[in-house]
DNA sequence: ACGGTGTATTGACTGCTGTCAATATACCGC
DNA sequence: GCGGTATATTGACAGCAGTCAATACACCGT
């Protein structure tokens, strides 16, 4: 496979440092809609809070709670992950995820 | 036409008070996604940004800058107050539009 | 009443997204 | 190495969402 071009990582606050206070241009309402979409969905949503709440989590123990099979759950994680919102680290055969509190509160703060 | 049972608008501090700080149920995270989803889009965002700007704005102050058809405008204003984020005011054949600065907030926080 | 203008609705199409079963991959203990 | 376990990827499918052209509706001035 060929090299991906490594995955642009949105950064918030550079590309819509006014928030929704003034307007945005094509391109940072793109960037903007592209975070806010992989947040914008019931089982992310439910992933963000369990993850959030123990600190750090486990894929296994994320199956259960959110009622989905395990390769929707994993689809859901590298959602998230693209997003930057959670991280992933490799803990020998477990996946573990923590959520990344300044993405979250970079997005909180484009509402303000 | 039968009515309609009234739209059921979403209480965001209700469904979710403690935001994503701990987990949601299936409920809960369906009712923010759909408040989500709203904005999880650019031709929203911007408008949302032009509409906060100038404070109120007309629908057909708003068709120009994101570029857009004007039944797809429409659509997309349909959408952002059916979510409850603008509200909307007939003045003779002209349709004003203002954020509601509050869910904004509340959408905001709860990302905290 | 009528023509014009601003907005909403309808219908149709396309592309994307969430989901799962099946399969592949990676890691571990023995 | 081998079987078992945890996770990721693939392929397929249904449903949804964004878009526009065409049309309908509402309001206004004349």
């Amino acid at each position: 496979m060929t090299r991906r071009p490594t995955p642009p990582l949105i950064d918030i606050s550079a590309c819509c440092p006014r928030g929704l206070e003034s307007p945005l241009d094509h391109e940072a309402a793109q960037q903007l809609a592209s975070v806010l979409k992989a947040v914008a969905d019931p089982a992310r949503l439910q992933l963000l809070g369990l993850i959030r709440a123990a600190g750090e989590a486990c894929t296994c123990d994320l199956t259960g709670p959110v009622g989905l099979s395990q390769p929707t759950v994993s689809h859901h994680l590298k959602v998230l992950t693209a997003a930057g919102l959670v991280h992933r680290e490799q803990r020998g055969q477990w996946a573990w995820f923590r959520a990344d509190e300044e993405r979250l509160r970079d997005l909180g703060h484009v509402f303000r």
